[in-house]
DNA sequence: CTTGTTTTTTTGACCACTCAAAACGCTGGC
DNA sequence: GCCAGCGTTTTGAGTGGTCAAAAAAACAAG
């Protein structure tokens, strides 16, 4: 019953991504992958999980992995909530790098009230994506998940919009932000080259864009809307 | 060399804030003073207290007190800033009320970077006050400490303004609220009745407000500046 | 002074979280 | 079907912060 601390929001926001990221969501996460995630030591993670077994907030099968139960997953949610609000709110009202309010946030969001996130969220008028346009769970920790196609993926030629930049790397972020490449960007897939891990992108006044394949992997985009 | 955790910023914020309280600043701080404010048992300020002053930043007594080395001013200072800046920004930018921001600065102080506290500053225009009146120390930790009457000690009809409340508790700060009293508002003493326990004031469109004297002695004033 | 009270310190224990390293269980290759 | 290798769990220990209760020091008063 009492508050869980930030340590357990911790586990529980990277047990959520770690199974968001996965292709099978509701598949079970290995400690591994999770103590790699957490940066601590497999051991760590084990003892903690078991914990959080105790409690209720995730389902434990030893040897297998980790998954986290509806009550779980919901307090996961409002933490990813709490991120991405502070994430916005630190871009749109003062001012500061989407490239840096990610640690930022990472501090924030355990120490944020429900109802200084309600002002937050209120003030920015209830937006659905925080500036990395990952989609922000609305207070009851229910989100609307899209599935989007990443520039590795998407059709040549057609004109696509940039949506969803899934990397928090601040130095990954300097430079899309350095080549205009932020959500609702609207791109164009020149060509794709497999053998020299090359996409090439015309972007923002049709400059052209050369990224490797893993960075465009991390881009997803939508079918561009016909222009207004 | 290690960032202070959250418990070593309390202790050092709170011996600091006993000590400004005390008559004679730079006078030992007793262990029981000091862990009542913390809500801990003393044994457990002893203990913190010898460890704090290990690193250098109180001045450690046995069966005296504790006060603040140089160093652990500073960093009170910080903690301090952080905090009322916090406060600050919460009323003035999300529109909170003054009587809940408090809470809401204790948790965040800690979390906020030197980074963002800096915007929060610079957006604000480098205030000197919190919303409460109390001074915000600036980057570097020195702040311009002022001594003002009490609406106990200053001289009956001459006009004052209110200029710092020196209690943070919800309830109290919502009724003065309610009775307009906010640093900034202009008040006259219309009487002082120590038998009854009564101080008499003339606020906002000379409504009449009567206080008792521990409260009374929580609101700082000083001389009305002549009307412009 | 000596006694009784208050304040402070000490001691021993506990909880949450962590690591290092040893022990264990699973799985794939032969 | 066994065994090597890898991921996982267990064990033992440490850190930071806390409390309860016993012991010690300081203080106030007769």
């Amino acid at each position: 019953m009492p508050l869980p601390s930030s340590t357990v929001e911790n586990y529980l926001k990277t047990i959520y991504k770690a199974q968001a990221a996965q292709p099978d969501r509701g598949r079970l996460v290995p400690m591994g992958h999770l103590a790699q995630a957490l940066n601590v030591v497999p051991g760590t993670a084990t003892t903690m999980v078991k914990a959080l077994a105790e409690s209720g907030l995730v389902h434990y099968e030893p040897y297998a992995g980790v998954r986290l139960t509806p009550a779980g997953e919901k307090l996961a949610a409002l933490v990813l909530r709490r991120h991405r609000l502070i994430e916005l709110f630190l871009v749109k009202v003062l001012g500061m790098s989407w490239a840096e309010v990610h640690d930022e946030a990472e501090r924030l969001e355990h120490a944020a009230s429900d109802k200084l996130i309600d002002r937050i969220d209120n003030m920015l008028g209830r937006p659905a994506t925080d500036p990395h346009g990952d989609p922000i769970p609305d207070s009851s920790g229910s989100m609307v998940v899209r599935d989007y196609q990443t520039l590795l993926t998407c059709p040549l030629g057609t004109p696509v919009v940039l949506t969803r930049v899934t990397d928090q790397d601040a130095a990954f972020l300097r430079f899309l932000e350095g080549n205009s490449l932020k959500p609702g960007q609207k791109l164009r897939i020149e060509a794709r080259d497999d053998a020299a891990d090359q996409v090439v992108v015309r972007g923002k006044r049709d400059a052209k864009i050369t990224i490797g394949m893993r960075a465009a992997a991390k881009l997803q985009v939508a079918p561009a809307e016909p222009e207004g």
